[in-house]
DNA sequence: GTCTATATGCGGATAGAC
DNA sequence: GTCTATCCGCATATAGAC
């Protein structure tokens, strides 16, 4: 199919995008200008805007699709009847994808502050619905008492901030191997929740 | 003591100090400018460097003196010989001084990308000695058989991180009481570690 | 689709008057 | 100790050439 020379937007969308997760996890969103990002994927600061309204929806849509993708991997897991199980699938499918997407992460839950009004109900929309998955299994093994939580909610959280906690410290080619941290945290919260 | 009109030396520097906190916690370091502090305190931009170099040591100090201010606050509370008192004290210690003190905690975490690679190391530098003084403790129940931990450093990680995210949710006037949340905290810790 | 050029405003920091 | 005025650079975003 024939292409203008310099043509590029089927692959210069998704550079932007790359770029701009890596500078605004190194750096921060607000330190980061758009003729870093530009320099960074090789055109020029004006020639992004052909890829986003501005800067701010640049980082929403970065945050959006970080979540809307955790939550389609969640859902596509597959599933177990038991709630100790349910909960180890939890663990260890948390430790993987946030292993997987450092950046993302990083930026998910560091640039909250950077989003006008709208955008921030947006996402924290999302990421309640997951928090809401981890707690409807710790709701369930409480209603079958294999758990022992006082309160599922506070428990929720708990356990969502060790395990996102592995992000600020691991770092690939470590001490430990990926397999090793996930059986050590999943037997942490595994007593933590008492089961 | 007479004093000439328009001196506030004293109190300006707090002032200054607290504006920046606050600034810095709500919209980030990189996103508030010289001017919105100084509005904040009610003086011009110019008066702000009587009392800082620039804005990367209005940063530092500002971490600096909260992670010494939690050091000698550690080092002030009473000492258990019992690893399980012991660390009952560090789990309620920390979720209490921190909830004291969401802003500094705030920045601690969210602005040491910020800092020059001189300061960064520096702030490093007293987190780890805060760290250790967890460590030390699951060392030492490790060592006589009370705590079942694989791996102490991990499971500081992880308690560290635990402990903290109640700052990401908590609000003054809230559904639980600080007391009733240390406590519950607390046994998802002493759980954790099989005390 | 990308570039160059530019409009317009705010940023940190300093000089010198009071 | 604080203010006013200012230097100088970089920010986002847009216009129009190629």
């Amino acid at each position: 199919m024939a292409r203008k020379t310099g043509s590029h937007s089927e692959i210069t969308g998704p550079r932007i995008r790359a770029a701009a997760a890596q500078l605004f996890a190194r750096h921060g969103y607000a330190a980061v200008s758009m003729r870093q990002i530009a320099a960074e994927v090789g055109v020029q600061a004006g020639a992004l805007y052909l890829y986003t309204p501005d800067k701010q929806t640049l980082l929403f849509d970065l945050m959006r699709s970080h979540l809307e993708e955790l939550l389609s991997a969640w859902a596509a897991e597959p599933v177990s009847a038991d709630p100790v199980a349910r909960l180890e699938e939890f663990c260890r499918f948390h430790i993987r994808f946030h292993l997987d997407r450092p950046d993302a992460v990083f930026i998910a839950y560091m640039e909250l502050r950077n989003l006008e009004p709208e955008n921030f109900a947006a996402i924290e929309a999302l990421r309640k619905t997951y928090e809401d998955a981890l707690e409807t299994i710790l709701k369930d093994g409480a209603t079958r008492k294999q758990f022992t939580v006082p309160d599922t909610k506070l428990a929720t959280m708990a356990v969502i901030a060790m395990l996102t906690g592995v992000n600020t410290w691991y770092r690939e080619g470590g001490r430990l191997s990926r397999e090793r941290i996930e059986r050590i945290y999943w037997n942490m919260v595994r007593r933590s929740v008492g089961a």
